[in-house]
DNA sequence: CTGTTAGCGCGTTCAC
DNA sequence: GTGAACGCGCTAACAG
């Protein structure tokens, strides 16, 4: 009330009370109340009363963050940016596990996430968006732009699992390597007629055969490794693109592959939610696994539905890897030089691969 | 260099140039600079041109987001506040889905998704990030004083599927008619010995029998709303609490609830996760669905796991839920006042539901 | 311990 | 069309 009528006649009811007001109502410095609120610096007793009274008076609730945070140059975001449409990322476990390690790490130093696409609209985020560092998950071919305007914005750039580029820090995972000692494995097994279902290929999420084009030209450099991977023990690997980590897409990847003479013997799938998918195909179709088909898995996630069957699968330590990004964002927030951190993959025996049988 | 030479011998390469810095290097004033980005106002093409050479010589990547959200008032960030952990939340389809929708509108606004948990030591968020409204999902009892917190900053709140409260936009959901109405087809079906699984009744997750005191502290509005939906039918509905919506926690509530004597001959699962598993429960123990035991589910997502079998469940919207919370949250911004939207739930019949067998 | 001063980087009045 | 001045709300320096 006193305040309306000494300070302002014009406009009776401040609708955000600012520091400076409750600074005049507690009758101390606009310098004094912050450091009030902050904690920061020295403030005696009955002055930090005083203030903490005034701002209940006025229905204040703390610094506003958008000046605070042009002030210090920081605004306590930490960018999330996720090629796919949201639903498609968040329907993988893997994927999951990976955010929730990422989310526990960030809010423990009491930074949010901020969920962006580099894709459609949501895109313009990506140069308009406050963040002090950024996180790029299962990346397109995009990167490269999307980093530059970061790199001129000063923003951190860490990727997971992308090509390495200069001044963005990586979080690598040994995808090639890790199918290679799936695929020996199955080699061991005596397989030779051996397929692969890939992870999308293209932002474009188009299903169809592998052809060396279009693995040149993926954007998917995860998808790209693992087919190299593969590769490296079966030089002339057939496979087929999926539209995404899904079961369903396994399904009809698997219908695919299962239809060509002579049947492949054993299917590498790029996840496990693939090989779940391949496996129902195999059901389908009458085709026993592990007797008369393998199927490798990729994640070690915790898939339901293929009971009493146990994937053999690469298990991944997804929420290391999200821990190691968030870690990573918060050392070069604090200027910090991180060693570079590359992850490795265990290959897990269960009961969908088993020795060739013919 | 010019630049350098003329402007600043003492700091040679300015990290970060600023709108001034790019004015001042294409002979302009600030101002004219703000215009040629923003694209508001009249600039000729000859200025424009020479305001992006320079910002281009000069890397300027744009307008610093931090000033920009200071001076309008707004930072185009949405806040989403999750109750549960990441991890929890995002394995439910029905919540991503909803997520997804959310997602979707919001992009379309240009505006991005900031993720938050108001338990743990994210929680500072809450009143620190920068917002410029905020949807509560899944929502707890904390829910009153975050809603406090938000109306003193003055940030409009959108809450879904929680208790109607002042200055707080509701998006609900007929929890409780939606359970009544399933819980009626058992009804018909002749049931009458029903058991209920819910989800989580306090943020503590801890699992257990009902009781009615627990359901009256309860924080959780969706869960005591469908307890009481089933409740309309079955006064007498015994049940347990599950730590949260997944299969493996249905697997327990349902080992749990098959155990009693006389056992139920009906379910009632508030989520279609939580119906899978208690569908494994009574693989488990060797009965059938549905010719032994009714199983009804919540929520209509598909669920992979339970085939040849079809979920008997209450369908409900959840895309158009997060749709409905991002439009809510654009019209509020733009100060209009919205009227408050309420969806309702069909009950889809699969084959997870019989007459009663006895 | 507290007050004063000076910006952070930008957008928006107004004049011209 | 363009420029000059001011202030958004706050905090880091210093001064007292």
């Amino acid at each position: 009330m006193r305040v309306e009528a000494s300070a302002a006649s014009e406009r009776p009811v401040p609708a955000r009370p600012n520091l400076a007001a409750v600074a005049a109502l507690a009758g101390v410095s606009a310098s004094t109340a912050s450091l009030a609120f902050s904690g920061a610096g020295p403030v005696s007793e009955p002055t930090r009363a005083k203030v903490f009274a005034a701002a209940e008076a006025l229905n204040y609730a703390g610094p506003d963050p958008r000046a605070q945070s042009l002030r210090r140059g920081r605004s306590g975001i930490i960018g999330v940016v996720i090629d796919d449409r949201l639903r498609d990322a968040f329907r993988d476990p893997a994927n999951i596990s990976m955010l929730d390690g990422l989310a526990d790490e960030l809010g423990g130093a009491g930074l949010a996430m901020l969920l962006l696409t580099d894709t459609g609209e949501g895109a313009a985020g990506i140069s308009l968006a406050p963040m002090d560092a950024v996180v790029l998950v299962g990346c397109s071919t995009e990167l490269h732009s999307s980093v530059k305007i970061f790199r001129q914005r000063g923003i951190p750039v860490i990727a997971i699992e992308a090509e390495h580029m200069p001044d963005v820090f990586p979080i690598d995972l040994d995808n090639r390597d890790a199918t290679a000692l799936g695929a020996r494995h199955l080699k061991q097994l005596g397989h030779e007629n051996v397929a692969v279902v890939s992870l999308p290929l293209e932002s474009s999420h188009a299903r169809g055969p592998l052809t060396r084009e279009r693995e040149a030209a993926s954007g998917s450099f995860t998808a790209r490794q693992r087919i190299l991977g593969a590769r490296d023990v079966y030089p002339n690997l057939v496979g087929v693109a999926s539209a995404g980590s899904f079961i369903e897409e396994g399904l009809i990847a698997g219908r695919a592959l299962l239809a060509a003479t002579p049947r492949p013997t054993a299917i590498i799938a790029q996840s496990d939610l693939l090989a779940v998918g391949v496996i129902r195909a195999a059901a389908e179709l009458g085709i026993a696994v592990p007797a008369d088909l393998s199927v490798l898995g990729f994640d070690g996630v915790s898939v339901e539905g293929v009971a009493p069957l146990e994937l053999t699968t690469l298990v991944q330590p997804s929420v290391e890897k999200g821990r190691a990004a968030g870690r990573a964002a918060i050392a070069l927030l604090d200027g910090g030089e991180p060693d570079p951190i590359a992850f490795v993959c265990v290959l897990r025996m269960g009961n969908s691969t088993g020795p060739v049988n013919s």
